[in-house]
DNA sequence: AGAGAAGCAGTAATCGGTTACTACGTTGAT
DNA sequence: ATCAACGTAGTAACCGATTACTGCTTCTCT
């Protein structure tokens, strides 16, 4: 209510500028837009008009003739994550070089306000949805996604899910997945290849995709050696005070392993803390590996073996897929783009002793 | 271009929705905004047939008709960095308690991209643009800054300074601070206070608001005690790779200082690497004290005592404050809010030895 | 020199909401 | 019965950009 507009000066349109300048707004626009032949010399006294005026476009206005809002949104389960961040980071690059904004949006994890968040981002018309991040998966709730998929796509947007499964449904949406299985069957090969033979696997939560996929990868490994996984992976969450209490809990009835594969850093660290706690010494008597190769694991020590995820390149292809889908030039929109994962040697992985 | 509208379905609009309901687009838009007195029939018929036609708003065309956004834009220099992250997540919560979407622009540390984007979002119609961290002050960008917040102030949005001087013009702005001053201060009287007599500054860029405030803290609380501060201070970059060169090259030529205040978490993890490097110990050898109470602090080996920052509280400060002025109930909005800060007590510093 | 093409600029319709203004029907007071 | 007041609804003029369509030059080719 307090908000009131034309007032003394008002605002400067392009209207303004076409006086200013002596041509037409048309002639003003074009010149703006660069897609219509324009002489020099309007040009030119187009761009001085703009400049003495120091006008900016109503991105409404332009939103409203047609041309998209020029943002791009991303949802992740929150920004404080360096993981999360990176992603950001990745699609706030991308967007820039593609002239879009980025819009930030974190939804806690919970399913709810993720999809209230897209049926909200579909209004503001951004250019494409991009969700991070791994889902419990739930009937109702991939019913309800891909409603809200087919709409972005009737108002020309598009959705990108990162690191999560496709949707079931017959929906076009973009998929850019990273290995989480093969990443996960990496680390544990290379603590295995280190000649350990105990091996757990300590976080995640039970049911989201992404530690699952994890999971599986751990087993793998395991079994392709002919060794035990039951009752070797420990579930929980994925902060860094769940490694370190579980970790503290499985030393306490006697310590039957010789090396962690952790779901991600936090967890890592958190084991690191445990093991230390307990008055062993990484990697002397136990090996930890995590994931995600953070900014934590080389700060820690000793410093973290990690699975290095490239998050900000996953970011960038999200966005580099999304606007390639606009302009329709995507040969196969329903393939997976899976971008590798490697293992970051560093100091916290060592033979075992004996 | 490939942008097809007005293909079969087109868009759902109000006056599909206002032929739908039997009753007039005004009466539509009125039961959509509710602000104007509406039958409680005329409101069941456009609910009901918006949500048989799945109808959603445009935000342009009402941002174009002069509704406002309903967004906060905020700006930092990077989202990886975890006090800016924390910052951000400030911000989103309070500002999604709020009902606003939260834009996330990344600057890059860039002063001409900062004005751009500022400029950019005015026309966004965002209801406040928070810009968070420490910038060189330089003439022209005052003025340019100041007429900005003019402008903002002419389409209803408010402009909110973070962790920066208020602009020297006198242009309506909101600030808020924190400590940077008083936290140096008080982490350097708290490293003075364990006996230590030799103590440098390291980090932070020459110039920046932010780095010249925590510089001075160190000063006062050193010359208070009558210590020298002269060639004490190198100042660099924040980044840890500065802080590890910087240190590495001070114990280069000679170990002349007992404890290392520093700028952030990022250069005292910097300063531990080449401490450590150089055989020295932390704290026994060497005390460090870091800023910013960062997820780094804690999982650092000696973790590491640092100067907190209430992050989160920062933006959401900001948010709250950015929206009573706009319902025109601050008190006084010349006011500077400054957040305080206090040294969390962890294991890097000690008493110097003999 | 005249016809046709090409290059550039202008007019005005349009996007989808909001809201000032007007109009209508009902109620209540005189 | 008449008129004022009130509550509600409708019409149409905006908001500021884009762009289809039209028209005027200028240039080229015969």
């Amino acid at each position: 209510m307090s908000r009131q507009r034309k007032q003394a000066g008002s605002r400067t349109t392009i209207r303004d500028v076409a006086a200013k300048s002596g041509v037409s707004v048309a002639t003003v626009s074009r010149v703006l837009a660069g897609n219509y032949p324009t002489s020099e010399d309007a040009k030119k006294k187009v761009l001085a008009a703009i400049d003495e005026l120091n006008y900016v476009m109503n991105a409404h206005a332009r939103g409203l003739a047609g041309q998209g809002t020029r943002t791009i949104a991303i949802l992740v389960e929150q920004v404080t994550s360096p993981f999360y961040a990176a992603v950001a980071q990745g699609v706030e690059e991308q967007a820039a070089a593609g002239g879009r904004l980025c819009l930030i949006c974190t939804t806690h994890g919970d399913p709810a306000q993720e999809l209230a968040l897209v049926n909200m981002l579909r209004d503001q018309g951004t250019d494409a949805v991009i969700i991070v991040g791994g889902i419990t998966p739930s009937r109702e709730y991939e019913i309800r996604m891909a409603r809200y998929a087919e709409s972005l796509n009737a108002v020309g947007s598009v959705l990108v899910l990162c690191g999560r499964p496709r949707l079931d449904a017959d929906v076009p949406h973009l998929v850019v997945a990273y290995e989480n299985e093969e990443g996960a069957y990496a680390a544990t090969n290379y603590i295995l290849s280190k000649g350990h033979e105990d091996v757990i696997f300590v976080g995640g939560v039970e049911g989201i995709s992404t530690t699952d996929d994890r999971v599986r990868g751990f087993r793998r490994a395991m079994q392709e050696r002919g060794l035990p996984t039951e009752g070797r992976v420990l579930l929980g969450s994925h902060r860094e005070a769940f490694g370190r209490t579980a970790v503290q809990e499985r030393l306490a009835r006697g310590r039957d392993f010789t090396a962690i594969v952790a779901y991600n850093d936090h967890i890592a660290a958190g084991a690191l803390l445990a093991v230390r706690q307990a008055g062993l010494r990484v990697p002397e008597d136990v090996s930890v590996i995590g994931y995600d190769d953070s900014l934590l694991a080389s700060n820690l020590t000793p410093a973290l073996t990690s699975v290095a995820v490239p998050a900000q390149e996953l970011g960038r292809t999200a966005v580099r897929r999304a606007l390639e889908h606009q302009d329709g030039d995507v040969r196969d929109p329903s393939q997976v783009v899976t971008l590798a994962t490697h293992v970051v040697v560093r100091d916290s992985v060592a033979r075992p002793r004996a």
